[in-house]
DNA sequence: GAACGGTACTAGAACACATGGTACAGTGTG
DNA sequence: CACACTGTACCATGTGTTCTAGTACCGTTC
C-alpha cells in the first residue's frame, strides 16, 4: 500500500492518512475487500506513531470507508456512504461551493472552472465509469 | 455586511470569517472597494473577540481578498491571487481533485458530480460572467 | 483634538495533535 | 493448544493552535 506523508504541512498526520487512502480506493488502487496495512506495519513505514495511524482508520471507518475487525484487519468497505440522502447532497453542494468560491479568489473563470472539472472527470470515462 | 458563525462548528472561528467573506465578495454581495466592518464592530456584532476577527483579516490580506490600511478600514482587493500561474493550477487541480474524491466516497458517480458543478456554475450564467 | 480605524504586544485557558508506553481481546495459523 | 498478529483502549506528556482578555501605540478621518 503505497503512501506518502508530509511531516512539512499543516495538514495533521492522520487527515493525510485518511485523505490518502480515500484517494487510493477511489482510484482503483485499494480495491473493495482489500486488506489495508496494519495499524502497526503502517506507522513503521511512515516513522510515526501507531496512536496517529490508529486515529486515521477509525475516523475512515466513521466515513464508511473502510471496515475494522478486531484481530484480523482493516478492509476496503464494500458500500461506502452511511449518510441519508439529503446529508450526502447537501454535503455536495458544500464541497461544490468550495470549489467555487476558492476558484474565484485564485482567479479563475466559471469557464476555467467548468473546463478543470471536466478534464479531471474525463480522465477515467474510458474505465467502467464507477471510479474517478 | 451579514456573516454568520457557528460556534457549534469544529471549523476554527477565524475561518469560518475568512470563507464567510470570500463567499460574500465571490457572490457580488462585497463588491470591489467596498469597506468591511471594523475589527471591533464585527466583534461586537458576532460576539467574539477582536483578535479573532483581526486574524481573519490578516489571512484576508494575505491572500489578496482585501486591503487593510490603518486607520482607515479593511477594503475588498481590486484584483485577487497574488500568486503565480503555477501555483494557482496546482491548487485548482488540488481543490478539484478533492470535490471528485470526496464525492466519489459520498457515492456519487462523476455524471453527478458534473451535474452539480454545472448547475452552480450555471445559476449566474445571465450576469456579466464575473462573479460565481 | 477627538473618535475611530488597524497593529502589536503579553498572558492565560482550552483544545487538538502527536508521541510513548502498556495492556487487553479477538483472529488466524502452525 | 500456543503463538504471533490484529484492532482497541487506556494513560501521560509535550507541543502548537485557537480563542479570550487586556493594554498600548500609531495612522486616518472629521
Amino acid at each position: 500500500m503505497f503512501l506518502r506523508i508530509q511531516p512539512s504541512s499543516s495538514d495533521p498526520l492522520f487527515e493525510q492518512i485518511v485523505f490518502g487512502v480515500k484517494r487510493a480506493v477511489a482510484s482503483g488502487e485499494l480495491a473493495a475487500g482489500e486488506r489495508l496495512d496494519s495499524v502497526r506495519d503502517l506507522a513503521k513505514q511512515l516513522a510515526i506513531n501507531p496512536n496517529t495511524v490508529a486515529k486515521a482508520y477509525a475516523e475512515l471507518e466513521s466515513q464508511g470507508v473502510i471496515v475494522r475487525r478486531q484481530g484480523a484487519g482493516c478492509f476496503v468497505a464494500e458500500r461506502s456512504s452511511p449518510l441519508s440522502d439529503r446529508e450526502r447532497n447537501k454535503r455536495l453542494s458544500q464541497l461544490v461551493e468550495r470549489l467555487v468560491i476558492e476558484a474565484f479568489h485564485l482567479d479563475f473563470s466559471p469557464p476555467e472552472i467548468r473546463a478543470a472539472v471536466l478534464a479531471r472527470l474525463d480522465l477515467h470515462a474510458s474505465d467502467q465509469g464507477t471510479s474517478p
